[in-house]
DNA sequence: TTCAATGCTAAACACGTGTTCAGTCGGAGT
DNA sequence: ACTCCGACTGAACACGTGTTTAGCATTGAA
């Protein structure tokens, strides 16, 4: 996306407007708009890119590669435990990225599928960091915990934006930064106090299912 | 949908058949294909419902008709404390409606929406049922915990869908049954011993914001 | 029998789409 | 100066879409 140079490749400004479209209106956007956006004609969208499955899949790979270099940038933000999406959220600058990841996820785009794994792979080690230094209860599955973690969030992030889509899609940064602190609360109350009383649903499943699948089921001590 | 009678009207054939399709190919959904499948010319599609939007208009209704239909069906089970979704999942027969609201869901359309209003409600009840009972743990703010509820629940489902579409959507109720049981265990287990081991996140954010919005704060005491 | 209405269709229309084609412009290389 | 080549465009093409139109049957009423 928007490169460093500060002028860009006329090739460059089209994938930049492309990344946009596909945020703001999904991935059926027009070549027609796209090289409306760009100042340019159709023809050399296609001239450049070749067909517009080209031109959307370099637009995948562009904001892959825009993920990965944030991530890089703010190791040290993401090892705090904070995830990637509050890194996102931060930043305005992120929204146009922020809108392409979420456009994927809906439509289940290679970006979405790449995004979620990444997200989950992390979200293993956070939780590992936890149990580690005492401030996370192990789990008896800990992948299935993670994968747990991050599909709800983010799937409940997609749905929030797919019902009350952004007016104007510049705003996604704030809206997933209301939707972070909103949802917030009811999230820490789960996490520190749970939701049931008893252990009986827990253990009348362990009881059914001898043991979820053993990859990191160490059968640590019931707290 | 597959109304009552064994011989339903063209027209309700028509409406079916759109059901079904919208179900399988999302909105984007032909009416060249829709009428193809009713045995029907594109013509007579327009005849009768006027335009692809009415016809639109007509599934939705009539989709909320059946839901509101199998609720009234099966109010003993949902009582329990079983949420609409294990009903739809448990029987083939709603798999083209719940693959609809799905489609729904994904497009923000108004289906999603009540789908989502009446289940955060439902969610409201039952939480509050199973406070009463001393199975769940009081919440600061029920009504928002209930909507975190449904939407990382429905979120996650919609999530998992999309990123791994059925081969063949009549097995919808089959995959919404495995998603159930496969996410079943780090939910229970989430729910039961929560996340955290220590009250600090909480605390400190109760610190933060003195308080939630006073719907039903009652200020439970402290577990 | 005649008339009107209804269910229905084949064919076409208007439009938006991705893409192609022929050709113009401008700058670099020889 | 000449050529070549890439960037670039306007116009068209082929196609899929929702919708319209004209007309065909069939049925029930007058």
């Amino acid at each position: 996306m928007r490169s460093a140079s500060a002028d860009p490749t006329t090739r460059e400004r089209i994938r930049d407007a492309a990344v946009l479209r596909f945020a703001r209106d999904g991935f059926g956007a027009s070549v027609r708009s796209i090289a409306t956006d760009a100042g340019v004609s159709p023809a050399l969208v296609i001239h450049h890119f070749g067909s517009k499955d080209e031109l959307h899949a370099e637009c995948d790979e562009a904001v892959l590669a825009e993920i990965r270099k944030a991530k890089n940038e703010s190791i040290d933000e993401l090892a705090a435990g904070q995830s990637i999406l509050h890194r996102f959220a931060a930043a305005d600058e992120y929204a146009p990225m922020l809108g392409y990841v979420l456009r994927s996820l809906q439509n289940g785009g290679p970006v979405g599928q790449t995004f979620i794994e990444q997200m989950i792979e992390d979200a293993v080690g956070y939780t590992k960091h936890g149990v580690e230094a005492g401030l996370v209860k192990p789990s008896r599955d800990e992948p299935a915990r993670a994968r747990y973690l991050v599909l709800s969030a983010l799937g409940m992030l997609m749905l929030e934006i797919t019902l009350r889509p952004p007016e104007d899609p510049a705003d996604l940064g704030a809206i997933v930064r209301d939707f972070l602190t909103t949802s917030y609360f009811p999230m820490i109350e789960l996490y520190t106090q749970g939701f049931f009383t008893t252990r009986r649903m827990l253990d009348e499943y362990l009881l059914y299912v001898p043991d979820p699948p053993q990859d990191t089921a160490t059968e640590p001590a019931s707290d």
